[in-house]
DNA sequence: AATAATCCTATCAAAATGGTAGGAAAAGGA
DNA sequence: TCCTTTTCCTACCATTTTGATAGGATTATT
């Protein structure tokens, strides 16, 4: 039940260009460092938040990143479920066609139930925005 | 972010025996049967359950496990830290000597905090008696 | 003595995690 | 045009975790 370096390096990622990026694009190499980040690494999440469309990207010399939303328009939610995958704790609850056959009779849903709705009350209403002081 | 066998089949053993030991042991073969479990995995997993006085065991013929308290005794957060280790979502949370350099500027950290509170609001407030219906 | 159950340890395949590495492609400046 | 700088893309890899299987030792009952 961890949230791995994949999604916890994209929020760490996005915020830093919404802190570090006025108006002007951020390269990957200046995030790695102020975040004491391996780059090349960091370069293969940021590649997920590039083709979801979460950043937009400059080519070239003087070239890096810029968010393509205002940060009170990324939940960590959005970030999480795209580079963590889906966050429900089990996998019966992470889409539709995953119920399994046992879920008529079975005591523990409710309680996952529960625990999702408690995960998603924080993720889905905390944006970027709130993470910046 | 899911939680594993090991903490989803230990709630449904001590549930299994809730509901069907009437002071009498029940075996784990019959456990296994009843969740459509691997019984030999499910002895590992509750080996560790005996081990941490979760259940009391009887060996030989007529021998097998019982609850040593009360299904409202247990909650679900005993359960899963046990098996699965800590459920905080991230590891700076999850001990004392575990934090890092950054968390004085880490503008992450109140995130993972409120998460690992939403957590624990249902899992440590849930217990054994709560799953039967 | 035979049987039935827990107990204990070793092993293992597959997947996930957290990277490293190297080069291709695009864009800018000299 | 050529060099540099950046993103882009793909392959590979070591370690750990996950979810088991297997086999036998130990204990207790009949």
């Amino acid at each position: 039940m961890k949230v791995s370096t994949k999604g916890r390096y994209a929020i760490r990622f996005l915020l830093d260009l919404a802190r570090n990026s006025q108006g002007k694009p951020v390269r990957i190499k200046d995030v790695a460092s102020r975040q004491e980040i391996s780059d090349k690494y960091l370069e293969q999440v940021v590649s997920v938040l590039q083709k979801a469309g979460f950043v937009n990207s400059v080519r070239g010399p003087q070239g890096g990143y810029t968010l393509s939303r205002q940060p009170q328009e990324y939940t960590i939610g959005d970030i999480l479920r795209l580079t963590e995958g889906n966050m429900a704790p089990v996998a019966c609850l992470a889409e539709e066609d995953n119920v399994c056959q046992r879920a008529g009779q079975c005591s523990t849903l409710p309680l996952w139930k529960k625990l999702d709705d408690a995960i998603r009350g924080v993720i889905d209403t905390t944006t970027l925005a709130d993470l910046i002081e």
